[in-house]
RNA sequence: GCGGACGUGGUGAAGUGGUUAACACAACGGGUUGUGGUCCCGUCAUUCGAGGGUUCGAUCCCCUUCGUCCGCCCCA
């Protein structure tokens, strides 16, 4: 009991992996078809490269991993989410110079936040996310968010929502951000302390505030909207009916401002409405940056992207009642009747494994009877059986589990035969209570 | 970082200031010595998250600590 994984954080178990595996595949055959590709970027980078210059989210401001090893001045962070580690990768390698632009990248991996564990909140947490850098069209923020779209929907997810809204191009947002704060100017005194520092730092966030939120002040806060310019407006209107057109559903919310600082135009949430979600209710999320790219050193080049967080999206299929990968199963199963013939049982189960049979025996010199109960606790769909008589005989006795179909046959003919056994249509008649068949619950 | 609830075997759980900590499931063994799932019998917590204190005596009361859950905050 004296050791356990750190606070906020879990281990993954192997009777819970294939959750694991059902989804990776299913992102990899999207982000195959998208024709988007991985890319794989250090868990740790420089601590700068999340910590820039005015960002005032409290992701990085107070919930980073950040460290200096002794004998050394570098100072590097866990990565709290992987934009930032994208951008600069995209950059330091020069891909703006790719003959392909945009360039579409999707990364599976863990994330490091130090924040308070809760129901879909964690320390170290997964995310499934894509990029596209390198050029600007309203049609990519539709094609980005189709895609996470449609895998939500692939996987059964339906009480899901799409929730989208603009912060415009620099100009609107200057402009927008000017207004709040005329607005807020004579009531900040009487506002709680994030909004007192959101005032300072980025007087959008104050929209988010829960605390305020039913104030008159809040209420008749300028909306975002009446401060776009054309260009930015024209640009939100092509979003929409991009989305439109690919009957996917969503619901403006001019409130949606995102926590962290760095995005412009689109910004979008897809929230699961499940109750048994808890208060940590957004899927996947995302939105266009205008600046990272040359903030890294790069030219003037705009991207979009989004995070899907795994765990949370685990959550969200098991409070619709859906099953993510295949229980396990056995295909053959060695029961040894003799612990003198165990080196003959592991030479079967070893050329069952070279023939492509996922095979299993016993080490424990366990029962015949609790052999058994592994057979039909692993599902396992036919059995060896291997005992004296069969050693000295060189033969084996083969008992398909569906049926009990058993035969008798030399080792040599082993595979072969069951080959023929797994091959051979074994649905057959088995009615209720009329048969011996082990009918699972 | 703030507020609240909780922590008993592999699992789900009952329980009480007093000698041996229910019950169920799972697991293992046996009845049935080479043919499973049903049934019956047996075994399985010197210990109640950890550390300290009060007491003749603590799983139960108090403090500390670790962790989980819920909400705030934040975000995927």
């Amino acid at each position: 009991m004296s050791y356990q994984v750190p606070r906020g954080t879990q281990d993954i178990l192997p009777d819970q992996i294939h959750k694991w595996h059902a989804l990776e595949d299913l992102i990899r055959q999207f982000c195959y078809v998208y024709d988007y590709k991985e890319i794989r970027t250090p868990i740790f980078e420089h601590t700068n490269v999340f910590k820039r210059g005015n960002d005032a989210s409290d992701m990085v401001n107070k919930e980073m991993y950040t460290f200096t090893l002794e004998n050394s001045s570098t100072s590097l962070t866990l990565r709290p989410e992987m934009t930032a580690g994208v951008v600069r990768s995209y950059v330091e390698h020069k891909l703006y110079g790719e003959a392909d632009q945009p360039l579409k990248m999707y990364y599976v991996g863990p994330m490091c936040r130090h924040e308070r564990p809760q129901k879909g909140r964690s320390r170290i947490f997964h995310q499934f996310g894509v990029e596209v850098i390198g050029a600007k069209h309203p049609l990519l923020d539709v094609e980005t968010i189709a895609l996470g779209w449609s895998f939500v929907s692939a996987l059964g997810l339906k009480d899901m929502k799409v929730l989208i809204n603009t912060l415009g191009d620099d100009a609107s947002r200057d402009a927008y951000r000017a207004a709040l704060k005329q607005h807020f100017a004579k009531d900040i005194d009487h506002m709680c302390a994030d909004c007192k520092r959101r005032y300072e730092q980025n007087p959008l966030r104050i929209l988010d505030c829960k605390v305020d939120k039913e104030s008159a002040i809040m209420k008749t806060a300028p909306k975002m909207k009446d401060y776009l310019n054309e260009e930015s407006k024209a640009y939100f209107e092509q979003v929409l009916a991009g989305l439109d057109a690919l009957g996917i559903p969503y619901e403006i919310d001019d409130q949606l401002v995102r926590g962290l600082d760095y995005y412009t135009h689109t910004v979008f949430e897809v929230v699961s409405l499940n109750k048994e979600m808890g208060a940590q209710s957004t899927v996947f999320a995302g939105g266009r940056y205008d600046g990272m790219v040359k903030y890294f050193g790069g030219p003037q080049m705009s991207g979009i992207g989004w995070a899907l967080g795994m765990e949370r999206l685990i959550l969200a299929c098991e409070a619709e009642g859906i099953a993510l990968g295949e229980t396990e199963s056995l295909d053959i199963y060695v029961l040894c009747l003799s612990p003198s013939v165990s080196v003959q049982a592991l030479q079967i189960v070893s050329a069952c494994r070279a023939a492509g049979y996922k095979s299993d025996m016993d080490y424990q010199e366990r029962s015949f009877k609790a052999q058994f109960k592994t057979v039909d606790r692993k599902g396992v769909k036919a059995v060896i059986l291997l005992g004296e008589d069969e050693v000295k005989a060189n033969m084996v006795t083969i008992k398909r589990i569906a049926d009990q179909k058993q035969v008798q046959v030399k080792q040599e003919e082993m595979i072969s035969c069951l080959d023929g056994l797994f091959q051979e249509e074994t649905t057959y008649d088995c009615k209720e209570g009329n048969c011996t068949c082990h009918h699972e619950e």
